[in-house]
DNA sequence: GCCAACGTTGGC
DNA sequence: GCCAACGTTGGC
């Protein structure tokens, strides 16, 4: 099983709304970054996610999700009204991709940037390192050291 | 709201 | 292929 970070804004899509949702499941939709959309075509069912809040006050891990669905293409980089749409991206070989993801759990109190930032063993973490990418690749131990900071077992 | 870091675009 | 201009992300 391999381990990953995805971001969502809160004030846009948080892991509360993932747990409310239908069949507590969702489409990641709307990555439209190479490395990122590169990283969703990497994830295996049952690969799991740390769902991270971006953008937020504090921002931090919230809680883990698990890939329900391997990479499919992304129907909205071909819908005009969506503001995902990509005109260059062409049917026969779709430039984006989405996951499907489930929620599994959230954790008691957020692991903020803050606390991940100071502790050394997770001072290589690609959320430390190139804060912007949006799906990114979580080592094992990596995990399992935020579940620690969350106070959870694995 | 500011701005640094980063990715993408397009002129040449 | 270089690189300046521009747009976006996301922490603060």
């Amino acid at each position: 099983m391999a381990f990953w970070l995805i971001k969502s804004e809160p004030g846009v899509f948080s892991i509360d709304d993932l747990a409310r949702a239908p069949g507590r499941r969702t489409q990641w939709e709307g990555v439209r970054n190479y490395q990122a959309r590169n990283n969703l075509r990497a994830m295996r069912k049952g690969d799991r996610c740390l769902f991270y809040h971006s953008n937020a006050s504090p921002s931090g891990v919230a809680g883990v999700a698990a890939v329900l669905r391997e990479a499919y293409p992304d129907p909205h980089q071909f819908d005009s009204k969506s503001k995902y749409h990509d005109p260059k991206s062409d049917p026969r070989d779709p430039r984006w991709s989405l996951v499907d993801v489930k929620f599994l759990r959230r954790f008691p109190a957020l692991v903020s940037l803050e606390t991940i930032k100071a502790d050394p063993k997770l001072a290589k973490m690609v959320l430390v390192n190139n804060s912007r990418l949006s799906v990114q690749p979580v080592t094992d131990s990596e995990f399992r050291r935020v579940l620690a900071l969350a106070g959870e077992k694995d």
